[in-house]
Formats: C-alpha cells, structure tokens, sequence
DNA sequence: CTCTTGAATGATAGAATCATCAAATAGTCA
DNA sequence: TGACTATTTGATGATTCTATCATTCAAGAG
C-alpha cells in the first residue's frame, strides 16, 4: 500500500524548500509545454490541451494534477468540459525569465568557446567546461 | 556498470525540454540555498557554503556538480578554494520571480479560504480545492 | 617526495518521479 | 436508469534523483 502525494504540497515550509517544489512542478517537458499554452489564452479545456500535446488523456491527466499540486494551475468544470488556466500570471512571466537565462547561458557559452579558440586555451584559466 | 549523467546538460533539444531540465537544477532545496548565497555576493567560496549551509563536503559538492550540469553557477579555481559565481544576473531574477509567484499563490489560496468561509461553501463554483 | 588541506568524484541503497495501462468518476442525454 | 463522453484516479514497473559514505584529485608546504 503505497502512500500517494498530497493534493497540495506544503507551503508551511522553508521558502527554499517551497521554492525547490515549485521548481519541481516545472521539470518536466510536458508540464512546460501546457503553461505556454496556458500563458498564450485566457483559459484551455483539457481537450485542446490533448490535442496540442498529442497526449493520452490519461498521461496529461496526471501532468495536470501535478501543477494542481504546486499550486500553478486552476481548473473549472463547465459541463462534460474541464478548463484550465494559469494561476497567476507571474507563472508565464517565470517562464519568460528562463527562456531569458537560457539564451544568456547559451551565448556566454559560445563566446567563451569562441574566445578559447581565439586566442588559446592558456589564457582561460579557472573555467571549467 | 551505470552511465554517470552528463558534464553538461544537452542545449540542442527543444527549448521546452531545456527550460524543463533548468529546472531540474532549481528542483532541490540546498541548490536553492546555494544560488541564494551566490545571489548575494560577487563570488562565494566552498568553504563559506560549507559554513553556511552545514553541509558536508561531499553532500554540497554533488549539488554543485548539479547546479555546473545545468550551467546556473561557473567556478574558478585560486590555490586550494573553489570559488563559484552565478553564471548570469538572470539566475538570481528567477527566484526572485519564483519568490513573487509563491506569494501570489499563497495569498489567493488564503483569499480563497476566506471567502469561502464568509460567504459559505455554495458560491464558490469549479474551484478545486 | 610525503603529508595536509580543500574539493570533487565514485558507488550504491533508498526515495521520488516518470510512463503507461486499467479502472473509476462526473456530467449529460434519451 | 443506462449509455456515452470527458476527465481523473489508481496501480505498477522503469528510470532518475537524493543521501551518504568511501575514495580520488588538485594544490601547497616542508
């Protein structure tokens, strides 16, 4: 008899810790690619979500209960349909920030391969790569 | 005989997967701790993380091999110290983002209690809770 | 060269997450 | 009520991550 996860984690803990789950709830592919399409519309029913991911209902569905989890995303039932939007917009803004970081990273980067095959590789010290 | 990860995390897949995997390396709360501490100064040495966080060497080293993989910190070498920095100012914006984003949702999840509590339990419609 | 210090790497058991199929639940309609 | 649709939940094996101890590596001094 296996424990499940909570239907919420834990906000009662260190920030560091609650910020390392809601990092968590980001590390996956999946959960990514729903966000950016929930930060491009006001809200999304499950079923353009499936269809835009390619997904098996069940798979998203378990994706999708995992941003529950963290708090990321709110769903609302109208009928047989279920919609989700993002729960705040500072979400999409997180999003943005990282792609942001990423392309800094990605073009330092570069120009430290490009600066070490300028001018040597003696002259960069202390940089591991 | 177990594959060992990558020096370095791959840059050349989509970019939802390359958020995914930044996250990856935010997804652990000593890494969250660690980028804080750098996020403060221009450059910390291991034995002041040590100090400050109350690792043991080997513990942190493992999450800063993490935080390297993910290219979040660079590390210079002078004598017997290490010395890391963030690999970029946007590292540091990110958890400040994060930060504001747990705030958001905290906030609106207490709103959400209080307004439930005020106004009984029928008005609030679609609201997983 | 040996020894010491500071830090990184290796190894591995246990925990957590991921992937995926099966079953259950919620809502609607005849 | 039963059948259907839309979605969620449960179950479980595979994979990855975490925690932790042992070992190795890099730098410096005598």
């Amino acid at each position: 008899m296996k424990d499940s996860p909570p239907e919420y984690a834990d906000f009662r803990a260190p920030l560091y810790e609650v910020k390392a789950n809601l990092f968590k709830g980001l590390a996956h592919p999946v959960r990514i690619r729903v966000l950016e399409l929930l930060s491009a519309a006001p809200e999304v029913s499950v079923s353009d979500l499936l269809t835009a991911t390619g997904l098996e209902a069940s798979h998203l569905s378990q994706h999708l209960s995992v941003l529950r989890r963290y708090r990321l995303v709110k769903s609302e039932r109208r009928g047989l349909q279920q919609f989700y939007t993002l729960a705040d917009p500072l979400a999409a803004e997180l999003l943005a920030v990282a792609r942001g970081l990423l392309q800094n990273v990605l073009n330092a980067t570069k120009e430290d391969l490009e600066y070490s095959t300028a001018t040597g590789s003696t002259t960069v010290d202390g940089d591991n790569r």
